[in-house]
DNA sequence: GACTATTTATAAGA
DNA sequence: GTCTTATAAATAGTA
């Protein structure tokens, strides 16, 4: 399920972080000698905001903090009577969203190009449709497990309105009849059929490289 | 630009707080006969999660947290490899948002095609909220003539990427091959405008199609 | 924007 | 995922 799609999404310029001290220093001169309390844990550790290798940790770390996030969004929200949406795209291409992102995305879409703070000036102001391919044009990845149900009912809501738009617009009987001749193009797709398909996702602790 | 558009961000059940102690309790007993290091602030207070009332304390606020919840957002999308974007309306409508917020929306609607009748600027006008019908439901007739041909495009756009779709889920080959089978339902369709009456007319595209 | 005392988040481990 | 601990980091109130 890997490809290519690598662009990151670092906007902030990390300010460089306070010279990283050797861990526990203090604590173990403290604890030299007479060791009172022997310390179970070494507790939260400084660590340097670039990308984790290690693959567990990293998804440790992203489970983590975006829960963080989502709560520190959702305090936001409530404190200052905010909307918030937000959007998290995982590296194995999983999404979690916090928030009425339907509604925040059409609110942001129609008032972008008039009034949009950007907190890192550059790229978000560039219009809502740019030069490129629109994005029903561009390829599909594929969908988590998670967000299938949902998925399903829009595409296949979807399918059945735009065909039934197509055959009218056409005004042409053949194209009913080739559904007809091609009965699967026009059923609902039931997503189970690709179960079996999908790589190892879903189990956790898994040998997946997909696991999240 | 105010407008009641009230809807609340709250998506995260809070578990109830720990009862809110009295604040400082133990400093003013510390400090209570000598003073050495006389407290110059009250230094941190706990707050209940609970919309501010007073205007400025919740400006205030409002920037500080959306500043860290930015921060927050630009360090797990170094660390994870994730892409994250954020959208926030204050309730006076500004819109501040972080990362590369159209991308992801982009990618975030690939997956999401309930959100289409976003993109067909002829109909966004109308509201926010669904009930309506989506924009490719629309009457031909009703389109107006300057708008045809980016309802054509957003028409045929979307079938095509719905098709390939409907490939891809079904994990199923023969879904391909049905395309070539029935090219028609496949090629895109041309559309000339009829001037005076707004029919609408289907001329037969390019009927050999190579896939995606 | 800055400061400080405190609360809160979280890294590491179980 | 949960819990714990020790610590790093965020931030409320203030000037």
């Amino acid at each position: 399920m890997e490809n290519g799609e690598a662009s990151l999404t670092t906007c902030l310029p990390f300010k460089e972080q306070k010279p990283m001290q050797t861990p526990n220093l203090a604590v173990k001169q403290r604890n030299g000698r007479k060791q009172q309390n022997p310390k179970t844990t070494k507790g939260r550790q400084r660590i340097e905001i670039k990308e984790i290798q290690e693959e567990n940790r990293r998804q440790v770390t992203f489970s983590k903090r975006r829960t963080g996030l989502f709560k520190k969004a959702a305090e936001l929200s409530v404190l200052c009577g905010a909307q918030i949406g937000i959007i998290t795209f995982s590296r194995c291409e999983r999404i979690y969203a916090f928030g009425n992102v339907n509604t925040l995305i059409e609110s942001y879409l129609r008032k972008t190009p008039v009034m949009l703070r950007s907190y890192y000036g550059g790229d978000v102001a560039t219009g809502v449709d740019g030069d490129g391919p629109m994005w029903w044009e561009r390829a599909v990845e594929s969908v988590p497990e998670e967000e299938m149900d949902e998925y399903m009912k829009g595409l296949n809501g979807l399918r059945e309105n735009l065909w039934t738009r197509i055959c009218e617009m056409s005004g042409d009987p053949t194209a009913q009849m080739n559904a007809q001749i091609c009965p699967d193009l026009m059923a609902p797709v039931n997503w189970k059929l690709m179960d079996e398909n999908l790589t190892v996702k879903n189990d956790q602790g898994q040998a997946g490289y997909d696991g999240y």
